[in-house]
DNA sequence: GTCGATGTTATCAA
DNA sequence: TTTGATAACATCGA
């Protein structure tokens, strides 16, 4: 579900609605994609209090009191929800913890590919899942960019994806970034001019920074821990266009598999050079 | 009912 | 080095 924006979204949710919070109580339903395991989680939460909440790439750190983190990733269908407790609960509901002003939030994730950790603040960066991390692609600084793509000969595309380079993208912000740029999903990394690869950073830039400002894109379930859907997706330029026409150039959006992604581009003001 | 695709990523083979 | 296939899992739409 979730890329930079989606996670930024929830991040802002999380300060405001759980940050200050104390979990009073800790119910687990399943807790087969918990570390340690679902019991420690049970256990470490209880009683902790929300202190801060902070991301790095989709990668979200609640930091607790007694100098605990619970780290962790939405993959693709992780959601965080603060409801009140007369609401029904969610299917696919995995972990509650009852908050001191009487509200709940609650863990959910249908496919289960996400995943919460729980440990000392000061082990959260040196977890596998986030060591290997790049640079946030809201802060990597231009050059740092520019070198990481001169630096690779795979397609442009895939470099976006790659967490380790630039951590943050995701396939429906890269082919929205691509569009921007005028730039081919298949082109050579290394082979952009400057001036290009300019443009892709500055697209980057441009593209997150607005999908924060309209709280993400929902383009199936994804919603904020309030429950609000984004509305970004009603910006998207490509993303999900097959057949319909560029706002550029009204040439027709197509649709291929690229980086075994689904990847959606204009092929007039996208061409490969 | 079946098939293919889905916003993510780890792993393994070529 | 890089790519592609596969896997994890549930849901939705054609």
């Amino acid at each position: 579900m979730p890329e930079l924006p989606e996670v930024e979204t929830v991040v802002r949710g999380l300060r405001a609605e759980v940050v200050g919070r104390r979990f009073v109580s800790v119910e687990l339903l399943r807790g087969d994609r918990f570390r340690p395991d679902g019991q420690a989680l049970v256990a470490g939460l209880l009683h902790r209090q929300a202190v801060a909440a902070r991301r790095l790439g989709k990668v979200f750190f609640l930091d607790l009191d007694d100098d605990l983190t619970l780290t962790g990733h939405l993959r693709m269908t992780g959601q965080f929800r603060v409801q009140d407790p007369l609401i029904e609960r969610a299917p696919h509901t995995h972990l509650i913890l009852g908050l001191d002003d009487g509200r709940e939030l609650r863990w959910r994730d249908a496919r289960r590919f996400g995943w919460l950790h729980l440990g000392a603040t000061a082990d959260s960066s040196a977890l596998p899942e986030v060591v290997k991390l790049g640079a946030d692609a809201l802060a990597m600084p231009r050059e740092a960019f520019l070198e990481a793509l001169r630096g690779s000969r795979r397609a442009i595309k895939a470099l976006l994806l790659a967490q380790d380079i630039v951590a943050g993208v995701g396939n429906i912000y890269a082919d929205e970034i691509l569009h921007r740029a005028g730039v081919n999903p298949r082109q050579a990394s290394d082979t952009l001019s400057p001036a290009r690869a300019r443009k892709v950073h500055e697209a980057m830039l441009g593209i997150l920074e607005a999908a924060i400002a309209a709280s993400g894109s929902s383009v199936s379930q994804y919603v904020d821990v309030s429950g609000e859907a984004g509305s970004f997706q009603q910006s998207h330029r490509v993303y999900g266009r097959a057949g319909q026409r560029c706002a550029k150039c009204a040439s027709a959006i197509v649709r291929e598999v690229i980086a075994s992604r689904g990847t959606y581009y204009c092929p007039h003001c996208q061409r490969l050079r």
